[in-house]
DNA sequence: CTCGGCATGTAAGTGGTTACATGATTCG
DNA sequence: CGAATCATGTAACCACTTACATGCCGAG
């Protein structure tokens, strides 16, 4: 891939549970190749610009099994804007914070609607290969588990 | 409150969804003063260290409030390892990525645990003031709810 | 002829952590 | 005596975002 197909790539696939920028993509795809975890490919096709194509190398996808292998180590540090302002919620007018509140219920309503629309491409169509099928609906079934759970929580 | 105080109050009461860290905290409280929404106070109690203590103006009370009830705008970007890495689970050893789902199991089961004992501790003690209480266990609710969308994911 | 998509990159800045420096006191 | 707790602060560093610079192409 190129950087620019990477950054697609996260925005429409995982995009629910990670990003990255284009200031993060492109040093290290760089940087990669200078560890020999990758390699690239200057792809010039008419009528089109200049692409930087990236691809694993042996060498690279060991280390992506060992980095998959190890336990999760970073914890994203918490900060939930909306329970502290509501932990705060008696020195407000109550109507104020009700609003906080419905707000977060309209924004995980369309948040369901989406991983309906994703569950139902990742069940009808041959989008994966049959092997990472299961994988990709144990991270959609997470949202939509967490998802309900906030909206009942609301 | 002095800064060292502030730090604990954030680990103690709201440490499951907001920190901070002292080189955060120690240039804010000043700058805070310099900016009218709090003052200080040099305390000097025999036996103990110099305290800084900060105590909030009207003004800081005023913009506080101000904070409160503006919408949650800086939702934190995604950047969830496990599914990550399980997004990836079709290239890894079954019984790995199954080690970092039980993994994951015991942690949640035992935030459960201590979510219990706050809730015990907020509802046998004295110890907010009494409109605060139901704000609290809101924000208590919410980790519980959560918690258990988790668990059933596992 | 402009806008949006494709494509790469960097520089400046931000937000935050970590580690360290300092020092008093209390408790085992 | 050493370790833990109380207490304040800073400097170095890191991870990351934002904004910008550049340019090509096709569609409207």
């Amino acid at each position: 891939m190129s950087g620019y197909d990477v950054k697609c790539a996260l925005e429409t696939i995982v995009g629910h549970f990670w990003h990255e920028s284009f200031g993060q993509i492109y040093p290290i795809l760089r940087q990669l190749v200078a560890e020999g975890l990758a390699t690239v490919d200057t792809e010039r096709a008419a009528g089109r610009p200049e692409r930087l194509v990236y691809a694993v190398t042996p060498h690279g996808t060991e280390e992506l099994n060992r980095w998959l292998s190890e336990p999760v180590e970073h914890h994203q540090r918490p900060r939930h804007e909306l329970l502290l302002k509501l932990f705060f919620g008696a020195s407000i007018p109550r109507d104020i914070t009700l609003g906080l509140v419905a707000r977060r219920r309209q924004e995980v309503e369309a948040l369901l609607e989406t991983y309906g629309e994703i569950e139902a491409e990742l069940l009808h169509d041959s989008v994966a290969d049959d092997a990472a099928r299961p994988f990709w609906l144990a991270t959609l079934r997470y949202g939509q588990l967490t998802a309900q759970a906030t909206l009942r929580w609301c």
